[in-house]
DNA sequence: TTGTGCACGC
DNA sequence: GACGTACGTGCACAAC
C-alpha cells in the first residue's frame, strides 16, 4: 500500500498569503500575517489529505543553476519586502512545531526539491499531492501526482490531475515545459518566443506536439510573421524550456523516509500559535476528545452540599450559568462560587433559599467578580435576590481592554492569556437547535472550570487595566453603570398590546392594496419581498434601467428606487411597500413576539460590551432603532407607555453632543464660539462655508451645511458627502475644504488624531476608551482609508459614550438622592427615557437638565432638551 | 444554518 | 485610482 504524500512549495504560499492579507501584526509588533495565511492553508491540507509523509522545501537563496544557463534568470523582480522575509524564520519555527520537515538545497529552487521527491514517490506507487501557487508545477501532474494550485486568496485551490489539465488548458502535463518555452513567463524574467501567448502557443502545441517537432517542421506553420518570431527567437525558446524544466534529480540530503509525518502535539502548536497571537486558530488544535479532556485544568467541585458560612470568602468569583443568551426568560441552570476555599456548585433551588447565601449576597463589603455583571444581577432580580458588592467584571475588563476582541467568554479570555484546558459553552452544550442542557455533573464541571479561571483572571485583566490607565473608567463608569443597565432592563417598558395590534391589522390591509396595485403594474405575481425576483420584474420586464448592480444581482435598495420614481408608478409603490412591510414585520410583529405575557413589558437587553466605540446596543428587542423620521413609523412609538396610571413617558436629549465633543476636544475657537453664543450650528456653518452672513443663509445651504456637519463627526470623505448632498465628488471636496479653512483647528485635531493613530496604533475618547487601529498603515488603500476615518469619528463618537454613560450614573444617583418615583427605561446614544409620575415631571425636568449638562465640563456647555406625554410618541 | 440585501435608529 | 460616509439589530429570502 503507497504512502500519501504531501509537498508544500513553501515560498509560494507565502508569497500568496503575505499579498492576500492585510499586513496583520501581532501584539509584538512583528508582522505574521503571512505566516497566518499560510497556517490556515496548512490545517486545510492537513484536514483533507490526512497525509503521512510531508514536506515543505523553500528556495535557498539568490542564485541558482539556472543563473549558469540564463543569467537574467528572474531578473527585473522585485525584492522581497522585508515585512515578508523577516517572517519566514517564523514559519519554519511553526513548521517545527507541527513537526513537519522543511528543506531547501543551495542552487535549487523549491520546485526542484518538490520534482524530485514527486518523482521518487510516484515511482514506489506513493500518492503525491504538491500545493503551490505556482502554475511551472504542473508539469509534475501525473497519475499519481495532484497539483493544487492556489486561486484567489489561499485557502481557495484548484486541483489539477492530468484530466482536469487537459479540460482547462488544452495540454497534457508534459507539455508544461514546452507551453512556458513558448510564451515565456514574465515574472520569472523567461523570454520565450516573443509575440507568442497563451493561444498561440496552445494552437501550436495542438498542432505539433512539442517544441522539437515544432521546430523540424517550422514550414508547416500558418501566418508568415509567427513563423518568422519562431525562426529567429529559436535559442530563446529552447533555452526557456530549459529554464522552467524542473530537475527531477537534484542532489538532496534527505530521503522519502525522512518527510514521514506523523501528526503534531496540539500543545506545541498551541503555544506556537500563542506566540504569534493566532487566537482564533486555537480552536481548530486538538479538538480531538481525548486530547482536550486530558489537556482540561482539572477542577474539584464540591456539589451540592449545603452552603455553609466559611466557604463565603471577601473574595469571591461567582458564575450564574444560564444556558440562552437570553437571561430575562431563560434559567438559572446552576450557581458556582471559587475562591481560596475551593469551587462549590449549587442548584438555584438550593441557594435560592438559603439565607447564608442571601445575607453573603447582599453585603457589598464582600467582594464578588463575575463574568456578566448586568446577567447576574438580573438573574437574580428573577429570584428577588438583590446582589451587592460585585466589584469585578471579567468580561467589561477585557472589552475596555480591547473592545475589538469580539470574543469576551472566559474561554476565549483564558485562551488569549495562555491557559487552554477550558472548553467553550458551544463545545459543552452545543449551538443554535442544538444547544442543551448537558447532564448535571458536566454542567457543574463546566461551570466550576469557568468559576476557577474567573477566579484566576481577575489580576491579570486588572494588570491590563491599569496599563492602559482604564481603571477609573472600569470601577467608575462600566461598572456603575452595569447595575443600572440592569436595573432599566428588569424593569422594562410597557408595551400597548392592542394599540399594536389594531396598527397591524390597519398595515395589513393597506399591504395587501399596495401588493395588488403592484402585481397590476408588474402583469404578474411575484414576491415583492425578494431583491431577486424584483430586479428582473424592474429592469427587465418593465425596463427601467439598472443604475446599481450589488455582486448578486441588481440593485433595487431605496436610493435607487428613489432615483426611478418619476419614471414608473410602481416605484413609489414599491418604496411604500416596503416601508409598511418593515413596520409589519419588524416593529408590529417582532416587538409583539418580545412581549412577556404576563407584565406587558418588553425587556430589552443592553449590549455593554459590543461596539467599537463604547455606544450601547440593544436586543431582543432593539429599542434603539424604534421609527422616528416618517410619522407613519413614528406612530409606533404610541405602543410604548407608561407602567402606571398617572405617569407620563419623558425624554431627554443632548443636542449636538458630538459637535460640541469635537468642538472641546480640537479647541476651534470659532466652533467653540458658535456653542457658547447658543447659536444655530449648521446655520452657522452654512455662513462661514458659503461666506454670506447668517442672516443670508436660506434653506438648502443650511441643509448642506448640516450634511457636513454630519461627515465631519462621522470622519468625512468627499464621496461620502456627495452621496449624501446629490451633488459631484468635487462639489463636495469644495465644501470640505470650505469647512477646514473656516475651522482650521479642527483641521489640525483630524490630522493629529490620525497621526497619533498611525504611531501609538489606537486612538482614545476623553474618559480613555481605546481602540485599536490596525489597518492605520495597511499597504491597502481602502482598508488605511477607512481606518482614517475611523480614527476620527471613533473618540468623537466615543466620547460622547462616555458623557451620557456617565450621566445616567449620575442620574440614577439624583433621582435617589431626591426620593424620586420616577425611573430610567432607555438609552439611546444621545437620549434618556424615562417614565415619571406626573407630580414628579417638574422636579425631574429640573434633575435632567441639571445632570445631563453638568455630567462633565467642557469648553462649551452642554445643551438637552426635553419632552413627556402619554405615550413616547407624544414625548416629542 | 449562513450570507445577502434591505431598512430602521443615532 | 482604488472604495467608501460612523455605529448598531432584525427581517425575509435563498443557497448550503
Amino acid at each position: 500500500m503507497g504512502n500519501k504524500l504531501v509537498l508544500i512549495d513553501g515560498n509560494s504560499i507565502a508569497y500568496r498569503a503575505f499579498f492576500a492579507l492585510p499586513l496583520l501584526n501581532n501584539d509584538k509588533g512583528v508582522y505574521t500575517n503571512a505566516v497566518y495565511g499560510f497556517t490556515t492553508m496548512l490545517l486545510k491540507i492537513l484536514e483533507e489529505e490526512s497525509p503521512d509523509h510531508m514536506l515543505v522545501a523553500f528556495d535557498a537563496g539568490k542564485t541558482t543553476f539556472r543563473h549558469k544557463t540564463y543569467e537574467e534568470y528572474k531578473g527585473g523582480r522585485q525584492k522581497t519586502p522585508p515585512e515578508l522575509s523577516e517572517q519566514f524564520p517564523l514559519l519554519q519555527e511553526l513548521l517545527d512545531s507541527f513537526g513537519i520537515r522543511h528543506y531547501q538545497l543551495p542552487q535549487y529552487e523549491a520546485d526542484d526539491i518538490i520534482g524530485t521527491l514527486a518523482r521518487e514517490a510516484e515511482n514506489r506507487g506513493d500518492e503525491v499531492t504538491v500545493i503551490s501557487g505556482d502554475k511551472d508545477l504542473l508539469q509534475l501532474v501525473s497519475g499519481n501526482v495532484t497539483v493544487r494550485l492556489t486561486k484567489k486568496g489561499i485557502t481557495n485551490v484548484e486541483t489539477y490531475t492530468p484530466g482536469f489539465l487537459k479540460e482547462k488548458m488544452e495540454i497534457d502535463p508534459e507539455q508544461v515545459i514546452h507551453l512556458k518555452a513558448l510564451m515565456g513567463d514574465s515574472s520569472d524574467n523567461i523570454p520565450g518566443v516573443p509575440g507568442v501567448g497563451e493561444k498561440t502557443a496552445v494552437k501550436l502545441l495542438k498542432q505539433f506536439g512539442t517544441l522539437e517537432n515544432l521546430y523540424d517542421n517550422l514550414g508547416e506553420v500558418s501566418g508568415k510573421k509567427l513563423k518568422e518570431k519562431l525562426e529567429t527567437n529559436k535559442n530563446e525558446a529552447y533555452m526557456s524550456k530549459k529554464l522552467v524544466t524542473i530537475e527531477l534529480e537534484a542532489p538532496l540530503e534527505i530521503a522519502l523516509t525522512d518527510t514521514a509525518y506523523t501528526g503534531y502535539e496540539p500543545s506545541a502548536v498551541r503555544k506556537q500559535f500563542q506566540d504569534l497571537g493566532f487566537e482564533s486558530l486555537i480552536n481548530r488544535i486538538g479538538s480531538d476528545e481525548e486530547e482536550s479532556k486530558a489537556e482540561m485544568i482539572s477542577v474539584e467541585v464540591e456539589k451540592e452540599k449545603p452552603l455553609t458560612e466559611d466557604i463565603l470568602l471577601d473574595e469571591t468569583a461567582l458564575i450564574v450559568e444560564i444556558l440562552e443568551d437570553n437571561y430575562h426568560t431563560s434559567p438559572v441552570e446552576a450557581i458556582v462560587l471559587s475562591n481560596e476555599k475551593g469551587v462549590f456548585a449549587f442548584s438555584p433551588e438550593q441557594l435560592m433559599e438559603s439565607d447564608t447565601f442571601k445575607t453573603w449576597a447582599a453585603d457589598s463589603s464582600r467582594h464578588k467578580w463575575v463574568f456578566d455583571a448586568k446577567r447576574t444581577l438580573v438573574a437574580f432580580k428573577r429570584y428577588g435576590i438583590p446582589v451587592e458588592g460585585i466589584t469585578f467584571d471579567v468580561l467589561l475588563a477585557s472589552y475596555l481592554v480591547n473592545p475589538a476582541v469580539n470574543n469576551h467568554d472566559i474561554p476565549a479570555i483564558s485562551h488569549r492569556l495562555g491557559e487552554t484546558g477550558i472548553p467553550t459553552d458551544e463545545e459543552v452544550y452545543g449551538k443554535g437547535a442544538k444547544r442543551k442542557r448537558p447532564e448535571d455533573d458536566v454542567l457543574y464541571e463546566h461551570a466550576g472550570r469557568k468559576a476557577l479561571m474567573l477566579y484566576r483572571l481577575k489580576s491579570n485583566l486588572e494588570e491590563q487595566l491599569k496599563q492602559n490607565k482604564q481603571e477609573e473608567l472600569f470601577h467608575n463608569l462600566e461598572m456603575p453603570l452595569a447595575l443600572i443597565l440592569g436595573e432599566m432592563e428588569y424593569t422594562g417598558v410597557r408595551v400597548d398590546v392592542d394599540r399594536l395590534k389594531e396598527m397591524g391589522e390597519e398595515l395589513e390591509r393597506r399591504l395587501e392594496e399596495i401588493k395588488k396595485r403592484i402585481y397590476e403594474h408588474a402583469g404578474e405575481e411575484f414576491n415583492i419581498n425578494s431583491p431577486k425576483q424584483l430586479g428582473p420584474v424592474l429592469f427587465e420586464k418593465l425596463g427601467l434601467p439598472p443604475l446599481k448592480k450589488t455582486k448578486t444581482g441588481y440593485s433595487t435598495a431605496a436610493d435607487v428606487l428613489e432615483q426611478l420614481s418619476s419614471q414608473h408608478e410602481i416605484i413609489d409603490e414599491i418604496l411604500l411597500y416596503r416601508q409598511l412591510g418593515k413596520l409589519q414585520s419588524t416593529y408590529i410583529e417582532g416587538l409583539l413576539k418580545v412581549v412577556h405575557k404576563e407584565t406587558g413589558k418588553v425587556h430589552t437587553r443592553f449590549n455593554q460590551a459590543l461596539t467599537q466605540t463604547g455606544r450601547l446596543s440593544s436586543a431582543d428587542p432593539n429599542l434603539q432603532n424604534i421609527p422616528i423620521r416618517l410619522e407613519e413609523g413614528r406612530k409606533i412609538r404610541q405602543a410604548f407607555i407608561p407602567s402606571r396610571q398617572g405617569w407620563v413617558m419623558f425624554a431627554s436629549d443632548y443636542s449636538q453632543i458630538e459637535l460640541r465633543v469635537l468642538a472641546h476636544m480640537s479647541g476651534d475657537e470659532k466652533l467653540i464660539q458658535s456653542f457658547k453664543e447658543g447659536e444655530d450650528v449648521h446655520t452657522k456653518t452654512a455662513s462661514e462655508v458659503f461666506g454670506v452672513a447668517p442672516e443670508e443663509v436660506d434653506s438648502d445651504m443650511r441643509r448642506k451645511a448640516k450634511a457636513v456637519n454630519f461627515g465631519i463627526v462621522y470622519g468625512i470623505s468627499d464621496y461620502g458627502l456627495s452621496q449624501s448632498l446629490g451633488v459631484s465628488r468635487k462639489d463636495a471636496q469644495i465644501y470640505i475644504d470650505a469647512y477646514f479653512k473656516s475651522y482650521p483647528k479642527v483641521k489640525e485635531y483630524m490630522e493629529d488624531t490620525v497621526r497619533q493613530a498611525r504611531e501609538e496604533g489606537y486612538v482614545e475618547t476623553l474618559m480613555n476608551r481605546r481602540r485599536y487601529l490596525p489597518d492605520m498603515n495597511s499597504r491597502n488603500f481602502n482598508r488605511r482609508n477607512a481606518a482614517e476615518r475611523t480614527a476620527m469619528n471613533t473618540p468623537i463618537q466615543g466620547t460622547a459614550a462616555d458623557i451620557i454613560k456617565k450621566a445616567m450614573i449620575d442620574m440614577a444617583a439624583r433621582l435617589k438622592e431626591e426620593e424620586l418615583e420616577a425611573t430610567m427605561l432607555m438609552q439611546v446614544h444621545d437620549e434618556l427615557i424615562l417614565e415619571v409620575p406626573e407630580q414628579e415631571v417638574e422636579k425631574v425636568t429640573e434633575a435632567v437638565r441639571e445632570v445631563m449638562e453638568g455630567t462633565v465640563e467642557l469648553t462649551v456647555p452642554l445643551e438637552v432638551d426635553h419632552s413627556y406625554g402619554k405615550t413616547w410618541f407624544d414625548a416629542k
